[in-house]
DNA sequence: GTGTTTGCAAAGTGTTTGCAATTTA
DNA sequence: TAAATTGCAAACACTTTGCAAACAC
């Protein structure tokens, strides 16, 4: 039944956070978790904002998405060197990157087996193993 | 013996690439290539060349590494938004991304087993593979 | 009230571009 | 000498920052 509660989810996460729950950052939170899984650059949320008639400065996009990032609420997917994306999936998974149109698309962990990764040469832990799969369209 | 002609085959591998052989382009492909295995940035270059005193401008750095990958001499590497990383291995094969210094390492393709990928949907092939490994330090 | 958050505009960073001057074949 | 290449400085796209005003608790 959680699926009926979307708001209140919304508020208990940032809260969870320890993000105060702003008319800002609720709205944002809103757009990016209440659409499924989704890849969104700060440009692109800030004109949805715009689009839904919530008033937001684009630095606050930026704000947002990266202290969502340190909660753990978003991902950051790095894959061209022009634009960071932000990845509303954050459980263990790949990618499929389309060159041409710049499209980000999941790649449930199933679907590509990865074997034991080597150990970092200083000892540190791999905190993170990202696969990408270039195509061109 | 080929290791003794280092100079005979940047001048081969530019040409062959339909890159005439300009004191610039020599001077970068020499400090790229005949150092072995190495992830530049185009900042990075540019600084090699002016310790080693060879006169080449910011553009021309990136001029040359963009001509570099499209003629497959060198890999565009992207690990983060800030900056492009270009490595001299071009054979198939993985990286560590330290992020904390920014460095890269590279990982044998053999280190790391990959089963089969999926296709993309759109049917079209998958250019590349890229698995990155993401450590703190 | 007090500390947090926002918005603006300015500054920053890495990269690309336009074009005249230079170099290569 | 014709075409390719270079260097410069300006333009660019995306992102970050400083700080006063607005807001949350």
């Amino acid at each position: 039944m959680e699926t009926h509660r979307p708001y209140t989810n919304i508020l208990e996460r940032l809260r969870a956070a320890g993000l105060r729950p702003t008319r800002q950052r609720i709205a944002l939170a809103k757009l990016l978790f209440e659409g499924g899984d989704r890849h969104v650059s700060a440009e692109q949320l800030h004109s949805e904002a715009m689009t839904a008639n919530v008033r937001v400065s684009l630095a606050t996009v930026y704000n947002s998405l990266h202290q969502f990032t340190d909660a753990e609420l978003l991902r950051e997917i790095v894959v061209g060197s022009s634009r960071s994306y932000f990845d509303t999936n954050t459980t263990s998974h790949h990618h499929f990157f389309y060159e041409r149109s710049g499209k980000l698309e999941d790649i449930p962990a199933e679907e590509i087996q990865v074997g034991r990764v080597p150990e970092a040469p200083n000892g540190q832990p791999v905190r993170r193993v990202d696969v990408i799969l270039r195509v061109d369209g």
